[in-house]
DNA sequence: ACCTGAACACCGTTCAAGT
DNA sequence: ACCTGAACACCGTTCAAGT
């Protein structure tokens, strides 16, 4: 009765409805009915169980369309990933958790490196600017989703950022008037909205040193 | 005999050997020679626990020295928090992992307000700005944190320099040509060096959008 | 208030035994 | 080869009882 396959899809609804923490041997083997030491057939332990589970996450589209530049690209790629991940919030500490190897990141850092290149920068700027993306892209969804209590699906994006904001204003304004204050002046701080902004700031320093 | 402070430095200990997962309640109670329980007379749980660890680690010193512009502030700012959380590598995914609140984070937050203010930026780019770079802080830290196998210190930088390097020279060059070709063009990949020139190139794209 | 000690309901992993 | 079932050495947390 117990395949990869199975595994996998019950590991994956652990992961949905409890979080990192709650994707088990134990559990995924309860879950297809089998014993806890079945799953060892498949999987040589709990670590190799996760990064199967990352790798079916990542399997990005080959083609992104309605992107007209480089630049537009990059972003689309980059939001493709980081709606991949906000479907499956729980999965995101294991991927900042564990290193950025195997088929999935790098087919996102050989098309980072392609467009990049594309877009003008040396090998050398490419390399260092593809990885400067990557860090900037996991980095805002690893906060953005570290800001939500709780395990399950992401709420809807406007209460996040009203949640973020709600955040702020509470900080103590004594002692960080700024921080305080940025409740007030900012346009959405997290969100989609802020990480195509800062992306696109990044990308503006890139462009500068091609 | 145990004391709030005395469980908090048995769990860094705890941290520093056997990383995040070592971390427990009833490792820190044995450490002390105390019963499990003892250890929730002083903390609610072990969420609890663990953001007084992070909490005692993000205590950055008020004065940065050497720095003779907001832009190298920021960078020696940044580069601070990088040299602490490198110093415990275990405490990244605790940090990342956890909303982004408490006294650690506000401090180094609107420390970045008050330094891109200075820079020019305005209220709303300030706001946007900070967030953006602390994104890139910690994701970089994160990304470099997970790289390394294992639980103790971080190896020497030029050890992981060359362990990144051999890792990405054994990339299938057939199907990621340009990431398997990165191992050789790049300058750094990982390390002080790459932090600080994406910092940079971030900084720059905010310095265009004051 | 703060501690102990036993207990409950979990873990990952190993071992011995089956088919 | 692949599974079961029992076991080992752990967890976080709760409960009852002490002082």
């Amino acid at each position: 009765m117990p395949s990869e396959a199975e595994i996998l899809d019950a590991a994956l609804d652990l992961l949905d409805a409890g979080g990192p923490k709650a994707v088990t041997i134990r559990g995924a083997a309860a879950a297809i009915g089998a014993a806890p030491h079945a799953v060892y057939t498949y999987f040589a332990d709990k670590a190799a169980l996760e990064r199967a589970l990352l790798e079916r996450l990542l399997d990005l589209p080959e083609k992104i369309t309605g992107a007209d530049d480089w630049r537009s690209e990059v972003e689309q790629l980059a939001l493709e990933l980081r709606r991949r991940l906000a479907a499956h919030p729980g999965a995101v500490p294991l991927l900042i958790g564990g290193p950025l190897d195997g088929p999935g990141p790098w087919r996102f850092g050989e098309r980072l490196l392609t467009l990049l290149t594309e877009g003008g920068l040396d090998p050398a700027a490419a390399a260092r600017g593809s990885y400067a993306v990557m860090v900037f892209v996991l980095g805002s969804i690893a906060l953005e989703v570290a800001d939500v209590p709780g395990a399950g699906a992401l709420p809807p994006e406007t209460e996040r950022v009203d949640a973020r904001r709600a955040a702020l204003s509470e900080v103590p304004a004594g002692t960080y008037p700024r921080t305080a204050a940025a409740a007030g002046v900012m346009a959405t701080w997290v969100g989609t909205e802020q990480f195509r902004w800062g992306l696109q700031r990044l990308l503006d320093g890139l462009a500068l040193h091609p």
